[in-house]
DNA sequence: AACAATTACGCACCACGTAAGGATA
DNA sequence: TATCCTTACGTGGTGCGTAATTGTT
């Protein structure tokens, strides 16, 4: 219920550029031209400066934009207080995640609390940290899910999961009998990786150095930039790979690929939540929130379970 | 610019009716019941609990109610903020006033200031001063000008005018020709009276009271509800009477009706400008009540030169 | 019966998108 | 030429009023 025309008068004071605030919005730049224009014949004085590659807000449309935020907050806040009032749980979700999350882990989350609550849409964007947290910073999503912790003075984010990365090797594999292996083991190893600057390689490449292993000196078999393909790869022997157990969780029950355990140690990596600091969340945003704390043990034991079951 | 839906909804919470906050607000009662359903089906719940012959806000209401509130005086404000750094005067303004201001004088400083300032507009509602009143307070009006002063929690009220109420006679009158009359000579004379209630017939009574003169014992020759007729009525000498110099300049220049001074007094009575006291006032708004007190000197200054001339 | 709110429906207007136009580096 | 904003124009959706319907005292 919020008001479109002081959205879009917002969104571009904050871009600064008609074009790029359109795109944002999901509309056409004459639609924004047309509704800044609408706002400035009403108040009869111009409320951008248009010199040539960049707009500024004259004094008129700062005046406006200090107002405009306040007002847009009180919506918001309208919206969240009767959502609380009424339990109501309705209205779009945007979620940006990482591959793993956004894989597996987020859908499931997404269904269930879409279950429970039938009135809400989810939007998913699934990029790696940078995009996301790109996004969040410039509204296009709400709520984002990332590994490790992203520090940001406009951006809030809160350890929730602590997703284990398994060794998974392929049915025929000589390991896939074994009780476990050492990390050591793994130096020779043909190993499938994820791609350079992926979460996935970097945690990785940190529990090998924990170990005291050169990540340089593994013998990389192959890097895939897809989770899935990475799972083909070890099932048809190119070489052994850590993934998140969700990831595999099919392969896994149906024998195709098996998961052994690290004898020294578990290789577990926390995700995080992330969403804008001073953005009035919406009471939806709220439940998901708190849906997806709660969840974050069911999570964790669904893959703890399923990896016993795969290692024995 | 502000969210008509939120005015609509803000002004059936108030008045507690559909159909009467429909005609408050220039809207068919349907229209209303369709603003109201957008919101609620928006927020997923009933506003307002429709028992018969009245309606409440059901505790959701009461939360979109405070908002909506803040929201509105927001908008308000930001315009008023814009108005007054652009100096720009533009938009509506709703005056109501009582016969002999709405009449004579209202009309003249409105011309002037529209002329000043094109993009304005006003309405005039001319009725007593309870009527005045009541639709200030029901948003029926902006500003309202009354005689005497208004108490009330909700209003403030700031004398504007002095307004000299003189003595008028038809030109072939006796008194026409003389420098001045006592007022005992009223005594007898036949008189042209405002109705009882008339703000005009008050002061005229309390003037005679003031001089040990019984208003009951005044021979009154005609009552009339309109200064027109009076103004006819003292032209053709069915008595003399007290009007406002603005009310009858055309005539005594014509030379049709002579003022006539009193020699121990003057007959002064004040108007008053009231507006809410709450309501955010339009940068236009402020114009024109400072516009109107600028001028409240010149408007007596133009009386009493007139009555100088008419009385010599 | 009478009053108040809702539902049904047709129309007019407004905001959008597409396409063309202008200005500046 | 490429980028960015504005203007022009056709179309679909929305909000209004009129009229009929429901519901309550």
């Amino acid at each position: 219920m919020e008001d479109y025309k002081l959205k879009v008068f917002c969104t571009v004071a904050e871009i600064k550029s008609f074009s790029k605030a359109s795109e944002i919005i999901h509309l056409t730049q004459p639609a924004v031209s047309s509704q800044i224009k609408v706002l400035e014949e009403f108040y009869g004085t111009k409320l951008f400066e248009r010199t040539t590659n960049n707009i500024s807000l004259t004094p008129s449309g700062e005046i406006l934009y200090k107002y405009a935020k306040d007002i847009l907050a009180l919506y918001a806040d309208a919206e969240k207080n009767i959502g609380r009032l009424t339990g109501l749980v309705k209205g779009g979700i945007r979620l940006g995640a990482c591959s793993t999350i956004g894989g597996y882990i987020l859908p499931r989350l997404m269904s269930r609390f879409h279950g429970k609550n039938p009135l809400t849409k989810f939007t998913l964007y699934v990029g790696n940290t940078r995009k996301v947290v790109d996004l969040l910073t410039t509204s296009g999503i709400d709520i984002g899910f990332v590994e490790g912790e992203v520090k940001g003075h406009k951006i809030s984010s809160e350890k929730v999961f602590n997703d284990e990365l398994h060794l998974m090797v392929a049915a025929a594999h000589p390991w896939a009998s074994r009780p476990g292996v050492a990390v050591s083991e793994l130096e020779g190893e043909p190993m499938v990786m994820r791609e350079e600057g992926s979460g996935t390689r970097q945690a990785v490449e940190r529990f090998l150095v924990k170990h005291g292993i050169n990540p340089a000196g593994i013998n990389t078999a192959m890097v895939l930039e897809s989770i899935e393909a990475i799972k083909e790869a070890v099932e048809n022997g190119v070489g052994v790979s850590f993934l998140s157990m969700p990831a595999v969780e099919n392969e896994v029950r149906a024998g195709r690929i098996k998961t052994v355990r690290i004898l020294q140690d578990r290789l577990i990596r926390e995700f995080s939540i992330i969403y804008r600091k001073k953005s009035v969340s919406t009471h939806t945003m709220e439940e998901f929130i708190s849906f997806v704390k709660q969840s974050s043990p069911a999570v964790k034991a669904t893959g703890r379970l399923a990896h016993e079951a795969g290692s024995r």
